[in-house]
DNA sequence: TCGTTATATTGCAATATTACAATTTAAAAC
DNA sequence: GTTTTAAATTGTAATATTGCAATATAACGA
């Protein structure tokens, strides 16, 4: 009874879910969109630019961070926020073999 | 307060969040590649390969077909759940550009 | 040093998700 | 018609997520 019965699953399907689960908020979905069209940005725009408070933007953050999807300079009292590239085509590589596994469906 | 605070974001956000929640479980995951390995299955195949009770493989089918992604002869008792493979490729192409405007991110 | 500014952390409430036992529905087989 | 079989529905418990107010931290500038 209850949630998370993930060890049941396969590694495979347990990673793909761990990625789906960073773009399953709209909130994230916007975050990354704004991050990866400025040069550098600070939270406070964030804030101002996704309509939620200061301490949900830092919360939809971790868990972005947490993936692996931020790099950047975490210092100082302006921080720069970075999509980290490699990791976020690691993400794009293993969602779309997912995806072309699916497509060889026939029915 | 509370959650759930979805209409402030934009569409576009919204449709991306939608479709990686069908993905942002592993169960589901597993649902979708085991399905698409087959010409065509029974949910009782589905609950002795994923290793959940009926219904709760049964509530998983229900997000994964909501979403528009499955088709098939839901009639009979023993029904032939095919992926859609028309939505299945919306849901690519709305994934992988999304990714391709992530990519662009400099810093 | 003291205030200002930017972000993180904590605590808590509201809501959503996951899971399953029990039951129901519905078609097929007899 | 009755039994069997497959899947959906209902009810409920456990857990996870989302959101924010209040507070803490930490760097910068005066």
């Amino acid at each position: 009874m209850g949630a998370s019965k993930l060890n049941i699953h396969s590694k495979n399907s347990n990673d793909i879910a761990i990625i789906a689960k960073v773009f399953a908020h709209p909130a994230r979905v916007s975050i990354l969109q704004y991050i990866s069209k400025q040069e550098s940005c600070i939270c406070n725009d964030i804030v101002d630019e996704i309509g939620l408070a200061q301490p949900t933007i830092s919360q939809h953050l971790q868990v972005i961070s947490q993936a692996g999807l931020l790099k950047g300079d975490f210092k100082g009292n302006s921080l720069c926020y970075c999509i980290n590239i490699e990791r976020f085509q690691e993400f794009q590589e293993l969602f779309n073999s997912f995806f072309i596994k699916l497509n060889q469906s026939n029915c």
